[in-house]
DNA sequence: GCAATTTGACCCTC
DNA sequence: GAGGGTCAAATTGC
């Protein structure tokens, strides 16, 4: 079998572990206290995963999920943000269907017409950008006529969804709480650490064709994932894009052959 | 009444 | 001056 073809299952293995815990609190809504949007996370997180060792492996051909990670630049003026200049971390998403759930709660804030285009482009930045300071904004464009193609572009990390994390205990906004879990909901708590991937003890090295960019990826001796904050705001951010996504009855249909050397 | 969206104006970069 | 991103008042919907 091709390197790394495990990994890939383990992590969709996981993602289908999460998802099956998503059915059973939402089939009992009433008697569960457990929230859902970590048990999203997860199953994103690790189908987001599985799409970059899978990419990974059959590397030849282009890459439909790519990242395109440019370093901050200080900001010229405090009032105008520059597109050009002041480029925070961007990822862009060609899909048949404008994403509009992604896992993130997205306020409108204006469209444009743009210069050789037929669409309106839409701006939407974070619903928490004030109330968190979160900078992230994604742009929509539909870009071609015929296979309707829209473009997502996100810009800046969603800094409310750090705080969300790094805050088990406190209040994040006014009126709003989140729910601690204690021993009896390990399994929760694991849910709400995304990051930790449990995968087999060794490194691999992911390289995007389109930015030229290299990612080491370490696991220690208790087989999780090691994740600097960086490579932890790009798993989450976006959590995944609907024209990437693999849905679960879709892992029967990996061609295992294709791998063969 | 409040929140989300719309839309024209404003501002910045090239 | 053109093009594109953001602001903020007006509008709309719940």
């Amino acid at each position: 079998m091709f390197p790394g073809v495990d990994k890939v299952v383990e992590a969709l293995l996981r993602g289908q572990e999460s998802a099956n815990r998503l059915k059973t609190v939402l089939e009992h809504p009433r008697t569960s206290l457990v929230p859902t949007e970590p048990l999203f996370d997860t199953v994103l997180d690790s189908f987001s995963l599985a799409l970059s060792l899978f990419t990974n492996l059959t590397s030849s051909s282009p890459q439909p999920h790519r990242r395109n990670m440019t370093a901050s630049v200080a900001r010229k003026s405090p009032k105008k943000r520059s597109y050009r200049e002041d480029a925070l971390e961007h990822y862009r998403d060609d899909s048949q269907t404008p994403i509009h759930d992604d896992g993130f709660c997205w306020r409108k804030y204006g469209q444009k017409k743009i210069k050789n285009s037929t669409y309106l482009r839409c701006y939407y930045r974070c619903a928490y950008a004030k109330d968190r300071n979160c900078n992230a904004t994604k742009r929509v464009q539909q870009i071609q006529d015929s296979a309707s193609v829209y473009r997502t572009t996100y810009i800046g990390k969603h800094i409310c969804e750090v705080m969300a994390l790094s805050q088990p205990n406190d209040d994040i906004t006014d009126g709003s709480k989140m729910i601690r879990f204690n021993k009896t909901d390990q399994t929760m708590s694991e849910s709400v650490m995304p990051q930790l991937v449990s995968l087999d003890h060794q490194e691999i090295t992911i390289e995007d064709k389109g930015t030229d960019q290299i990612t080491n990826q370490e696991y220690d001796n208790n087989n999780e994932l090691l994740v600097d904050d960086d490579q932890l705001l790009a798993y989450q951010f976006p959590p995944f894009s609907p024209g990437n996504f693999m849905f679960l009855d879709d892992i029967s249909a990996l061609d295992y052959n294709s791998f063969q050397v």
